[in-house]
DNA sequence: GCCAGATAGTTGCACATGAAACCATATAGG
DNA sequence: CCTATATGGTTTCATGTGCAACTATCTGGC
């Protein structure tokens, strides 16, 4: 019962998955709160209405490229932001199978809304950050991501 | 129809919950493999192991507390992983309601296994950062970390 | 032009999860 | 002691999600 095995011991506070999943997990919590208990979205809604905002006009495939999610999810979501006249899908011209999707009036409203709280809260997040530090901290970011995909090939 | 709208829009790709929030995703789905595929946890399942490997002996409640996870998802984790002969669970001499797990020789020996592949799979994804900048990710996480505990309160 | 894949998006299904109700045990106050 | 309350852990239930099957449309080869 005292300290027989410490053979293969890793310390997960220093294993950076461990570390990356608590605090994403923290972060997306708390951002959370922003957009489900004022606005009722849940996170696919948040996404899909982000990515709206952000690039204008996307298909279903574009915003499931952007946030990783699964087509069905996003399905669902757009599904849920047309029923609440968040956003508007309508077939793309060029290939019926696309919808192009919008945000609605409502849904510009909605986001030139709420996107400015959200900016306050990751000011106020990033705080302990040097505007260096957090640039540098983006960089590293991508340099893991890169790692990854070229470790997947 | 032309370009009439980026009132408040904010770059997605600049905006650190959303990219926090890819690479945690896409890390913990690489490492997953390591433990899916060949050992058949799922996350819950691994994270426990992991605890337990690396503090010798825990209770739900401890783990719980380590990992952010939800009691209902370790208590399911902790069955399956006492069906598989992995963990053992015994009532805590000192109080009744508590349970002490620990690793079965199996469950050790997994772990002895499978401890290393997850070592070699890190230091290979955090090969394109040096070790200072290693540390100073660390670091920059935990004060992000520490400023949402500060905010919540 | 027409058929054989490919591709965008939806739906059915099985499963994991979180919230809340629940059970058992512990502790504190009378 | 004995009751009231708190706490660790389990179970139930509703919900969200991923995978796979499906539908509708498109595209390339003949």
């Amino acid at each position: 019962m005292t300290t027989e095995m410490p053979p293969t011991d890793f310390d997960l506070d220093h294993f950076l998955p461990y570390r990356l999943d608590r605090l994403a997990d923290r972060v997306s919590e708390a951002l959370a709160q922003l957009y489900e208990t004022h606005y009722g979205l849940n996170v696919a809604q948040w996404r899909v209405l982000a990515w709206l905002h952000h690039r204008h006009e996307l298909t279903a495939k574009q915003i499931r490229a952007a946030t990783r999610m699964d087509k069905a999810r996003v399905s669902r979501a757009v599904q849920v932001l047309e029923g609440r006249g968040l956003i508007v899908r309508r077939p793309s011209p060029r290939d019926q199978r696309l919808h192009d999707l919008r945000l609605t009036e409502t849904g510009q409203a909605l986001m030139v809304e709420l996107v400015p709280q959200v900016r306050a809260w990751e000011a106020e997040l990033v705080a302990p950050l040097t505007t260096e530090e957090y640039h540098r901290l983006l960089d590293m970011m991508a340099r893991l991501e890169r790692q990854l995909r070229d470790d997947a090939r």
